[in-house]
DNA sequence: ATCGCTTTGTGCTAAAATCCACAATTAAAT
DNA sequence: ATTTAATTGTGGATTTTAGCACAAAGCGAT
């Protein structure tokens, strides 16, 4: 087989023998390497790169090198062309649809983000329960009824969810995603969803990382 | 020294010691263990807790066991007082002051989210440039100008911010907030901010997540 | 009192992640 | 053409993290 030829996705023999500690560092190289380009630079090293992010150089040549040789000796890397190759990695050189589940604060926000398509991503469907948000318009999309999340997630052949539900319905919420299809979630709801081991589920929990920083801090709270 | 007569804080002789990595958990682990008391339980294990997360018993045991032992051979871990304890290694058994800065969509999902308080944290204050957001009423705050950071932070002794303004001024209020005094930062905005190396930094930004899960899922995008 | 089951805390082993350091290569300057 | 400086990709050492497995201890049943 001559590699060579194939584009990139199945340069990869398996997805498996790459750390996943290693994919989640190339959105982070990607979004830098955009803001460069924003910033009309061409070319860039892994030391710049680095130092930016607050990395070693060592690791960033490192990472990369499980896909590639994407650099020149002498002169670093082309950003452009680094940039589609990654984007040509972890697959956002098209736009994946997202459903949303729950249209309180958080699900207004998400879906008013205008930051999403640019990076691979549309929210094509925003669900819940509550008959007062059900037929709000959103701006490009519609609140709908939890009922009809499988017929929008197979529509679209959807693969992923954002979860912005209350925690005591988000364990349900995740049933009835996985059960329309969803192979991947992102849950705002603070809490560790239950699911099947072939589902991924990302979270996001900003007292987590309040919390974490305490730990660290000198102790001057209020009330005491 | 007598540690056993000192609290917590007292007894970790050297926060270095300590991976970050395990600091990281405890809050999940505090997390998990209130949803469990809130459900009427009082006593788990590290295998019950392990399962429920999706981790190793042995790892939770470890990272406990660099602050104490919390549990009994044969029972498990009584969950109010292990709770008051991570609480106490945390620092979150009061309530910490946190500033916002930044009143568009987000910033109003997080100044009316209401389960900050129950775990440590109160936003006491929320900024923004904008003339048309300034003097807005979120409830229990009003949206001030970015021009008083400096003194509510040191009024409250605040060491807490969010970001939540566009990512093109992340890095300019960053700046203000350090210069202002504070010590960590919550960034929402997508970009690596700059910053001096006593000052702790976190990310939450979705779409790093979003690029994260599109490397394992078979591609079917949209528009192609 | 003893047995059988459960669970903790931990010494040690295994695995994973990071980092050093250098040959090879490139580009620019002289 | 040669020198100098920069930078990559990577073998291998080092450091960090996770996991195994077991003695010690607690509890409940008989």
């Amino acid at each position: 087989m001559n590699y060579q030829e194939l584009p990139v996705e199945e340069i990869i023999a398996d997805k498996t023998s790459i750390p996943d500690i290693v994919i989640g560092r190339l959105p982070v190289y990607l979004r830098t390497l955009k803001l460069l380009h924003g910033h009309g630079q061409e070319v860039t090293s892994s030391q710049e790169l680095g130092d930016l992010l607050g990395i070693s150089s060592a690791q960033i040549r490192k990472d990369l090198s499980h896909f590639g040789e994407f650099g020149k000796q002498g002169t670093g890397y082309d950003i452009i062309y680094l940039c589609r190759q990654l984007e040509e990695i972890l697959k956002v050189d098209g736009i994946w649809p997202v459903v949303l589940v729950g249209a309180g604060y958080l699900g207004h926000a998400l879906t008013s983000y205008n930051g999403f398509e640019q990076r691979g991503f549309r929210i094509i469907g925003v669900f819940d329960n509550d008959p007062k948000k059900i037929g709000e318009d959103l701006g490009h999309v519609i609140v709908q009824p939890s009922s009809e999340i499988a017929e929008v997630v197979q529509k679209y052949s959807c693969q992923i969810a954002i979860i912005a539900a209350p925690t005591d319905y988000a364990q349900e919420v995740a049933n009835t995603l996985i059960a329309a299809g969803i192979q991947s979630i992102l849950c705002y709801a603070p809490i560790t969803l239950t699911v099947p081991k072939h589902i991924r589920v990302e979270y996001i929990d900003p007292v987590i990382h309040f919390q974490h920083m305490t730990f660290y801090l000198e102790k001057k709270c209020l009330d005491e």
